[in-house]
DNA sequence: TTGTCTGCAAACACTTTGCACTTTT
DNA sequence: AAAAGTGCAAAGTGTTTGCAGACAA
């Protein structure tokens, strides 16, 4: 993952906002900052937990600012913050789920098909086994997913009831 | 190619072909054995490497046999086998790839965005790991997919040729 | 002004489904 | 004969794209 940054006058990276990072990568790629692109950014990073693009498209239609941002705007958005570093995406049950990738710390997740819920663990065990193995096969690693599938506590209760199909 | 013999005097469970194996899933479940079915296990299991619908549907028409399983069909038919144990799904950029998960040991993978190449890998570390954290937070672990994203060494070579989009 | 962005509608890829007919049991 | 399976065509999902008008620089 290239993060740097282009003009460095001390540690700058790290403290900008997401809006204020997202516009310095705007920038920098000669896009232009609109103002459903600053809408998105600004409602992105005011909520902290995994969403879909249909999450964000309802959360924007709420607020009469981000009313005016398209679904395909949304999705354009959506790919350009995780160009940025915003964002990370991963894919479950068939469709895109984003995380913020800024200022997080790496992790991996715990994903219960009963109720669709992610949770959230840290080891650094698991990133040193990538390292390990990549290394063992020659392969450049960039980054890793880890997700443990089954059931959280709440759903092991009502677990004869739901059917949880485990679509990966 | 189907291999073995249905009726296991020894040891049963393990021994059995994964035609015999899909033969008895379906049985147990009140569904017919059918031609195409056939076909399909058949033609699956003599292939051993990652698959996808539409990869395992042109190999199908390459047979006069197999010509005569439909799209809807073998689709059906990838669901069956993964209940049955003999398939495990995951997804690629967009689209479902399997791999044999009859007989075969646990495994993860590293995956080339390059070539888009899945290369395995075994680490009972990871398994540990997995039950380690999902312990911690009262999760019942039923799997787990791990995946290294990266290049391998041929396509870090061609590295700034090929446009190597990081969908996930 | 210039060139990027947007919204719309249509297109997309992959997968699933309704239904009349075919097969297995 | 009864029940389950099949193929076809059509419908879904979630996401992407072509294009003309809107807008940031």
């Amino acid at each position: 993952m290239a993060v740097g940054s282009d003009f460095s006058l001390g540690s700058v990276d790290v403290a900008l906002t997401p809006a204020a990072r997202f516009a310095e990568f705007l920038r920098t790629r000669g896009k232009r900052i609109t103002r459903q692109r600053r809408v998105i950014v600004d409602h992105v990073a005011s909520h902290h937990e995994h969403f879909d693009a249909e999450q964000l498209l309802a959360g924007l239609r709420k607020t009469p600012e981000g009313s005016r941002a398209s679904r395909p705007t949304v999705y354009r958005t959506l790919a350009e913050m995780v160009d940025a570093g915003l964002l990370k995406k991963m894919v479950l049950d068939g469709r895109a789920v984003y995380e913020h990738d800024y200022g997080y710390p790496q992790h991996d997740h715990l994903y219960c098909t009963g109720c669709r819920t992610l949770i959230e663990f840290s080891s650094d065990e698991v990133a040193r086994i990538c390292d390990a193995v990549a290394g063992q096969h020659q392969f450049r690693a960039q980054s890793h997913r880890l997700i443990v599938t089954g059931l959280c506590t709440h759903c092991r209760s009502s677990k004869s009831r739901s059917r949880h199909q485990d679509r990966v």
